[in-house]
DNA sequence: GTCTATAACCTGATAGAC
DNA sequence: GTCTATCAGGTTATAGAC
């Protein structure tokens, strides 16, 4: 070993730079060279590794839902927490992920926009299903048991991901808009409106 | 005049054809080959009428926005018909829109994404400050007036076109994921259920 | 105004030397 | 494994004949 990589961790290096500019481009407007220049490598070099474009998006994208989505899985559980409590908490986790990656919004629902199936095929070769299933039966339990109002589940989602990506959907807008807005100020008020606007479609007695 | 058309009829023709293909695709995947193919012509015709694929953009973007936007004006300002009344006519004029083109939403937030400043030039050369700051005024008063909780106007724009958009952003990923919803079954229950978000953000007795 | 021909460039992908 | 060289195809844009 002369220099400090091997191949797998050139394979790693490659991964992690394509998964940046994946999320920052989308995969249209992403191009092989860009992730080679980025890795400091040449063309053929990834295709050696990953032999075409789509199979590279695809060896990335589930790395990059991972980073998605598992970290509602234990929270949601918690039945002993108030709901009010658990959708904070939630909301937190997501945009702690949404603020280290602002883009990350954007390229989910562009890349399940373009092709959904790559979304389902990640779900089934991760195995999330069975996360959630939890996550549906965990909320369909609370309705059936009048701790939450009975609403169609696609309802939760629509509400809790529209109302928690809309801030980075329209990122730049904002202060183009209204010159002397910050987005922390903003993001602070925000939340808590989330959390009513969650409330006010599953809570009983609001 | 030997053919049916003259310059200012094939020019308006490759607008509507362009309009059409820009919103479906993008700007980045719509080629210049793609909207002379479709409207029958070669490619040199367009770049002799538009000399750039950036300014047929821009020509066409503004009468996209055009027909995204218009139809609210009269309705916010009917002041004397309740609030919930106004919103649903409002989100009835937007699904109008959005279920004769639901590419629409997908487009605007994808365009606003990669270069705000097509929006703003837009607003700017269509003259639709005043349009909007109506809106913002009328919005102010009733809230100043104690007709509306006061919260920020961006709350409002986000709760309003984030849950509208929902559906249309998502669109492929409901059916691949829940094979037996209709569209049309969930949205009649959605429609009522955007009302009751707006309600809850804006009216105080709610 | 509309055509053909072409320039200049970028893309994904492969062959073959080392 | 990594390189150079190259292919076939796509892109925007322009020059010049008609």
């Amino acid at each position: 070993m002369k220099t400090s990589h091997n191949s797998k961790d050139l394979e790693k290096e490659i991964i992690e730079n394509a998964k940046q500019l994946f999320i920052e481009k989308g995969f249209a407007e992403t191009s092989m060279s860009d992730i080679a220049a980025r890795t400091g490598i040449n063309r053929p070099v990834l295709h050696y590794y990953f032999r075409t474009k789509d199979k590279m998006f695809q060896a990335v994208f589930g790395s990059i839902v991972l980073s998605f989505v598992p970290q509602v899985q234990d929270i949601i559980l918690q039945k002993d927490l108030p709901f009010r409590e658990r959708a904070g908490k939630i909301i937190d986790a997501y945009y702690q992920t949404f603020i280290d990656n602002p883009c990350l919004p954007m390229f989910m629902i562009r890349e399940i926009y373009r092709d959904p199936g790559h979304l389902l095929a990640v779900i089934h070769e991760l195995q999330l299903e069975q996360y959630l299933h939890k996550i549906s039966e965990s909320l369909r339990e609370e309705m059936a048991a009048g701790l939450l109002k009975t609403v169609p589940l696609v309802f939760v989602f629509y509400t809790f991901y529209g109302l928690v990506a809309m801030p980075f959907l329209s990122r730049d807008l904002l202060p183009a808009a209204i010159p002397d807005t910050s987005f922390e100020a903003t993001f602070a008020l925000w939340r808590p409106h989330i959390i009513d606007q969650l409330e006010n479609l599953l809570y009983p007695q609001a």
